[in-house]
RNA sequence: GACCCGUUCGUCUAUCGGUUAGGACUCCAGGUUUUCAUCCUGGCAAGAAGGGUUCGACUCCCUUACGGGUCGCCA
């Protein structure tokens, strides 16, 4: 019997960061198993439904990587994969119930009536669970279709569960009180029920949940703030899911090599916006200076700077010195251009130094030298403080700031090489 | 309020009865780098509380506290 999971989302507003990770960890798991990856839209709430939601889901999947092998766009034995297309399929079910002596009217609308009996679920993340249906105060008969005649949400997830042949469903925790809902339906159906996993939802960091307008809560922001798709795929499944070693940092294979739903936690975890840069900055360390420039490349367009035609050295000059693709400009503005802006306390802290008497010297070697290289330059360093009995050392921070304009940035080597002796001599001069 | 689930450094986590309770992020201190960053080393920092069970409990059981989830003709 082959894995079958999926990604039920509804098109009611943006990727929340909590469904990209569910969406992960269901495809983890097919992927791991050599399964399917099931993708179904679940929009049944007409009144709410948005095509642009829709498209975010979809724009927010494909980004992180997880793509899906039946669902819209891809077709399947088991379409449509929209809910709002598959009504003749809910009728027929609602038939059975109906047969079975299941369903009772409540105005207009069809109630389920449950079983009166504890209801216990294997939950392969949770364990056993048990809800006692005995008391109806707690577990009152569900509505199955509206008094409109449409159909519930419990309704259609699991008849479509049962239709596209699920055998895992791993969701969030917020839906373990109506697995008992579903388990009951499942067994007037004379149906089987898929496994289920419920995973543990991600908290904002003092606790509270995590919803709209919180950082890192829309998939769809982890683009333009300068995130890396494999970064925050890493960083999500870090989120309730441990390799259960201390490596931490992992490519989309790799996770699919590690994975297993056995190794998912029980407790709520909580977002940390710092590590998730962190991680970042891991996945472009180990990218290569290629893919890096090319990222980087709209950041850069996006700031309006020049794409050089030494872009490929300026690039990996800063490479590993930025933890997010939107700190890529700021690091190379003075590299492109001769008005970037100036750190004036870097400034300030660099002219009062006393070594930055000695500039003017350099700038003269520098200038009357016969061969430029980045390594001349630096050597030219060490000779112009040694000739004033300074160390070189002392010397290199005036220096960067004058060529900079700021007190952080990449090597003093490749930023000779990259400005170029005129450039250098020019900014060397006019630091006074 | 009722019903579920949970609780190890500030955060993410390892530990499946016997460990100096380990790693990572953050922060601090050194070192490497003649500079910046990377990197390396070290440091700060944890078993919610109280009862049991046991020779021995972070680990098993109970109670309390706290946190989260759910209680719709939303999904």
């Amino acid at each position: 019997m082959t894995v079958r999971t999926r990604f039920a989302p509804s098109p009611t507003g943006y990727l929340h960061v909590g469904g990209g990770r569910t969406a992960l960890f269901n495809w983890l798991f097919a992927r791991k198993h050599k399964g399917t990856f099931i993708l179904r839209v679940e929009d049944t709430d007409a009144a709410r439904n948005t095509e642009e939601a829709r498209q975010a889901i979809f724009d927010g999947m494909n980004w992180l990587g997880l793509d899906w092998d039946e669902g819209p766009e891809k077709g399947g034995p088991h379409g449509p994969y929209y809910q709002s297309r598959r009504n003749e399929i809910y009728d027929a079910y609602f038939e059975k119930l109906l047969a079975a002596d299941r369903l009772y009217k409540d105005g207009d609308a069809y109630r389920f009536r449950f079983d009166r009996k504890p209801i216990t679920m294997h939950d392969l993340v949770c364990g056993e669970v048990t809800i006692d249906y005995r008391d109806e105060s707690n577990t009152p008969d569900m509505v199955v279709k509206r008094s409109d005649g449409s159909y519930v949400f419990h309704f259609v997830n699991v008849v479509d569960d049962l239709e596209m042949e699920m055998t895992h469903v791993i969701r969030g925790e917020d839906h373990l009180m109506n697995t008992p809902k579903h388990l009951q339906l499942i067994e007037a159906l004379g149906a089987q029920p898929p496994q289920y996993a419920h995973i543990p939802l991600i908290l904002n960091p003092d606790g509270s949940k995590m919803s709209k307008r919180d950082v890192g809560a829309a998939v769809g922001d982890y683009p333009r703030q300068g995130f890396l798709s494999g970064a925050v795929v890493n960083f999500i499944a870090l989120l309730g899911w441990s390799s259960k070693s201390d490596d931490e940092i992992f490519t989309l294979t790799e996770l699919i090599d590690r994975f297993s739903l056995e190794a998912i936690n029980r407790a709520p975890a909580r977002f940390d916006y710092e590590k998730c840069k962190w991680v970042n900055q891991q996945h472009i360390a180990k990218i290569s200076t290629e893919a890096f420039a090319d990222l980087a490349k709209p950041f850069v367009e996006a700031e309006n700077l020049p794409i050089t035609e030494n872009y490929a050295a300026v690039i990996a000059a800063v490479k590993e010195k930025v933890r997010l693709l939107t700190e890529v400009p700021a690091a190379i503005d003075f590299l492109v251009t001769d008005t970037a802006t100036q750190d004036e306390e870097a400034v300030a802290k660099a002219k009062a130094n006393p070594n930055a008497a000695l500039l003017p010297a350099l700038a003269d070697q520098l200038a009357n030298g016969t061969e430029w290289s980045a390594e001349k330059a630096k050597e030219a360093i060490g000779e112009v403080a040694a000739a004033h009995g300074a160390k070189a050392g002392q010397l290199m921070f005036p220096v960067r700031v004058a060529l900079s304009g700021r007190a952080h940035g990449p090597d003093l080597g490749d930023i000779f090489a990259i400005l170029g002796k005129e450039k250098c001599v020019a900014r060397l001069r006019s630091f006074h």
